[in-house]
DNA sequence: CCCTTTCTGTGTATAAATTACATAGAAATA
DNA sequence: TATTTCTATGTAATTTATACACAGAAAGGG
């Protein structure tokens, strides 16, 4: 028996138990470019350093739940789509106790949540996706797997969740896509690849302010 | 500073800790079906249910090491490629204390490590993937969600880590992923597509004992 | 030993998807 | 009202994926 000896601590009740967190890349589309919401850590470790809003897990909540409380907390976001993207384990990853951190990703409207502060020193930001800094922990070894994800999953879907607003045009939809997957695209043949997928209802309406007035559309 | 509180549970010393445990998917090849390695547990809860291998993070071990641990003294399987899968929060996932786990997939031939017994009452053995029973846990939902990841990935690279021999035959390529994949592919053109990715080697062996005397081929 | 069976190995024609590319009309601005 | 800058659209060329048939080699049976 001592075979299926190494299962049993799936239930034994004295098994190592250890902090799991959580953190979230939120993404923002704004100005024509993609962002990301980070937070300035007050406390050692990495006092002053920004990394990932994020936090531990509570008991008697899923770790879709602990996030969504983090960033309800932080910036009123809440019932937002998360993507999980992957599980952190390295022993050495916080320097001070054992953490094991889960990273999701969640696409918003940053003008959804006034979370921007008005001057540029703040513990709170939006920070455009390239122009990062050096996070801390190991949170730009998880920014850049969940834009992988992110990538990944637009490429094969259309998922573009709350990024952009309820009305847009297929011109702002393209420049989210050449935002995130970091290259241009054909104009005629995007327009035609994403109507194809039948995912958009054009609604007749045209935007003001722009010339050329193009059509707004909605997703389906 | 309160907006920032939630931060800081990655780091105080009293947040709240719960057991880890990783669960592995171990995807075996084996005449010409595709098989997954299940053990019976002997105690409470889900006593004589079959489950993934799997066991409790280990203090001062990663996942995957905690993984290799669990699976080298189940079957002396060691060093082999780990995908990770997903985490599973759910609270009520085991009905005695809160478990979070990190499920993986790993991909061997089982015919390199004996953990088959003669007789058919075991607490160790392989599954069809297509006869596995009602599982214990949520491990169900685990195995469908690696077998998703592992057809994924099928589909993009070519990877079947250990699942071949060193030399085997298109043919026996082309059943694999036809196994694993649930479809019927066509001859001529697998070759074809398998050749082009220039990830083979021809041996100019033939492998004997089967008519028409095929080329065997190695990995690159 | 030969005949039959069953496997291997190969190429081409067709369809589908992707890419490249240019012009006419509408709205804004000066 | 002239100019600018945007929108909207179709087709040809290329690449990729799919469908499909026959000749030769090895094994097995009589």
């Amino acid at each position: 028996m001592s075979k299926i000896g190494p299962l049993d601590t799936a239930v034994s009740l004295d098994s190592y138990e250890c902090t799991i967190a959580v953190e979230c890349c939120v993404f923002g589309f704004q100005d024509n470019v993609l962002k990301i919401l980070l937070v300035k850590r007050s406390i050692e470790p990495f006092k002053d350093y920004w990394v990932l809003p994020g936090g531990a897990m509570n008991e008697g909540k899923t770790l879709p739940e602990s996030i969504e409380e983090v960033l309800s907390n932080l910036t009123g976001i809440r019932k937002i789509a998360l993507e999980q993207v992957a599980c952190y384990s390295n022993v050495e990853r916080h320097p001070i106790k054992r953490v094991v951190s889960v990273s999701y990703y969640a696409l918003v409207k940053p003008e959804d949540y006034p979370v921007i502060p008005k001057n540029y020193i703040s513990d709170i930001m939006w920070f455009e996706i390239g122009d990062v800094p050096e996070l801390g922990f190991d949170h730009n070894r998880l920014l850049t797997d969940s834009l992988s994800k992110l990538r990944d999953n637009l490429r094969q879907n259309l998922v573009f969740g709350e990024l952009l607003p309820d009305l847009f045009t297929l011109k702002e939809l393209q420049e989210l896509y050449e935002n995130i997957l970091g290259e241009r695209l054909d104009r005629r043949n995007f327009r035609k690849k994403i109507l194809q997928m039948d995912l958009l209802v054009p609604t007749n309406e045209k935007k003001a302010g722009v010339k050329g007035g193009p059509e707004l559309y909605r997703k389906k």
